[in-house]
DNA sequence: ATGAAAGCGCTAACAA
DNA sequence: TTGTTAGCGCTTTCAT
């Protein structure tokens, strides 16, 4: 029990007349910035050390204008995915001397409009966002006007020129598709959370340049080269809720789309749709073929192991942290190019009737 | 382009230039706090949208004190344990009106020291911390005395008197081992991440009243109502990389340690292990009996279905957060309890070589 | 109900 | 190098 009797924090005021310097000197010592004889600042940092003085950030970030956080803003951090790539750009900021506000949109756009509305409010310095709609870019383009820098994860916005970190994934889709089409496979089922306004995916539907319109390019090219006449009703949007995606399983499988291969744009999607597979009774790969975007480690466990997509979703969230500091130092961000990759291990064989 | 030549946010003063009232008046329609007539009201929103101001949370926050924001520390935000939670935690802070400011100390205990530091001098008005350490307490202390609340996740910490919000897990795991000993295995591993001074278990070796200490209570439990002794010496505090978890599995299963059943702490270490074991060609349940604590949708899917302890996380999440809330609003923190369960799916079986 | 003025804890100009 | 004086944008006395 020392001098804590009433709670009030240690200020620069404080150690300045423990130290018996100005205090304008004595917050030059602390802040390590302007010029400061060592004589004073070994005096200072005494002082403080002994009133156990640590700095009021807030104050700070006002006047300097700068908060040292990050704000990011996805919409699912329970999405493998999502978790991975935040521990990434965790791992890259907090070297860099920049803390992480993180805020999830559950999938929701109005809730992605506030979450940047109370980033803007609390003045972080810059933004990584994973944006629900590729279309609707009104509060992002506000971030860019406001003069902080964003930098977008996995998908492109329309119109919004910003650095974008996101994985090139035509061509591992067309060679996915184009297994499955060798395998004999033509009803190919694509299922993806993506949120559109139109649930049907129609020729030159505009999707602009998000990894499921480059997944879906990838499939068509497939089937062009093949000569097959791709099939869009079989390709599903907005599939949220995991009874919402059992649904769609079970539609897909039956008449009159009888899909005997299906993609699932992520793991989550994965999970509950192999669970309706199972449920159905049907067996992988001899009743129905699968294919997963994403590469988790129990996807070699399964029986049999899971055909993947897989992404570098670390070195993406590497990538969207550095190009961020970069932008928040002055600087351009750097060129990174990733590219996904196709795995193949035993999830695709042939059709059980196979076409002629 | 009408008046944004120079980049300067719109202030207060701003708003009641325009509105034609003190910046005191302006201030107070805006903060919603204070007595302002209706009508003053109504002109100082009509100007502060027409100038669209957004207030400054950094200086409101400087003179309330209040930042609404709270900070939490995990080990790992990538584990699936600590995603889910996060998102429970988000999920239910963010209508209470608090952000999240996340840090992930990879399960490092500077890191996490440092760590509680930085949302100290941020201002944070409460935490939420899941200790890397059980007997390390001071910068959590240090965080009590500042007298802003703080709930521990997961585990308690010694001499530490605030709320934890963790699962009872004791019966489970008792439940787990019963059933391993009913089923025939006597040699049976126990692997944690667990960071402890010692990496040997030791009867009576202090850990607190952790997860860990709990299941290996439970376990002993079993042991001795079923006249066994408790292997203490097959049971794998530490382990922390993929490469260590693996390497200790062999150890377990090679003499003369021959394991025949092996519990997984959590579902990082199961997926190595399980991977481990496949690589050594050994079938489960027939070669090796396997129990997983967490369930996760995966473990249905494996082939066998995974025996699992089971753990509400996200309602253990939404606790943590509403009972730091609660504090927050001065109030006290509900009591919660939480019980894990044993779910026997397919992963437990007889071992090769029955003893009698 | 309103306004003037004094802070919050710090940094930034400006002199000395 | 040092100290003095203004602010940052907001809230909060304290009068009126």
């Amino acid at each position: 029990m020392s001098t804590n009797s009433i709670r009030r924090e240690t200020t620069v005021a404080d150690v300045a007349a423990v130290a018996k310097v100005s205090k304008a000197q004595t917050a030059r010592a602390l802040g390590g910035y302007g010029a400061v004889s060592s004589d004073v600042r070994s005096r200072v940092l005494e002082a403080a050390e002994q009133l156990g003085y640590r700095p009021n950030m807030l104050a700070r970030s006002m006047n300097t204008g700068r908060s040292h956080t990050i704000g990011v803003v996805v919409g699912d951090i329970q999405n493998p995915y999502f978790s991975l790539a935040m521990r990434a750009i965790s791992d890259t900021a907090q070297p860099a001397g920049y803390d992480v506000l993180l805020i999830n949109t559950g999938e929701d756009a109005p809730a992605e409009r506030e979450a940047v509305r109370v980033l803007q409010d609390k003045r972080v310095d810059g933004f990584i966002i994973a944006p629900v709609l590729s279309d609707d870019n009104a509060h992002l383009q506000a971030v860019v006007d406001s003069g902080r820098p964003l930098v977008l994860l996995d998908r492109a916005v329309e119109g919004l020129d910003v650095d974008v970190i996101a994985t090139a994934s035509e061509q591992a889709s067309f060679e996915a598709a184009q297994l499955l089409l060798e395998n004999g496979h033509e009803r190919v089922a694509y299922i993806s959370t993506l949120r559109t306004r139109s649930n049907r995916y129609e020729d030159g539907f505009a999707l602009g340049s998000t990894p499921v319109a480059q997944r879906l390019g990838g499939m068509r090219r497939a089937f062009k080269e093949a000569g097959k006449e791709f099939p869009s009703s079989l390709v599903r949007l907005n599939a949220g809720t995991d009874e919402n995606i059992r649904q769609t399983v079970r539609e897909l499988l039956a008449p009159p789309f009888d899909a005997t291969a299906i993609m699932a744009s992520d793991s989550v999607i994965a999970l509950s749709a192999l669970e309706e597979i199972a449920n159905a009774g049907l067996n992988i790969p001899t009743d129905l073929s699968f294919v997963m975007f994403d590469d988790l480690p129990w996807t070699r466990l399964v029986t049999p192991p899971l055909t993947v997509v897989s992404q570098p979703v670390y070195e993406l969230g590497v990538a969207v942290a550095t190009a961020l500091i970069r932008r928040l130092r002055g600087g351009k961000a750097p060129e990174t190019t990733f590219e996904a990759k196709l795995i193949n291990r035993g999830s695709v064989a042939a059709p059980p009737t196979p076409k002629p």
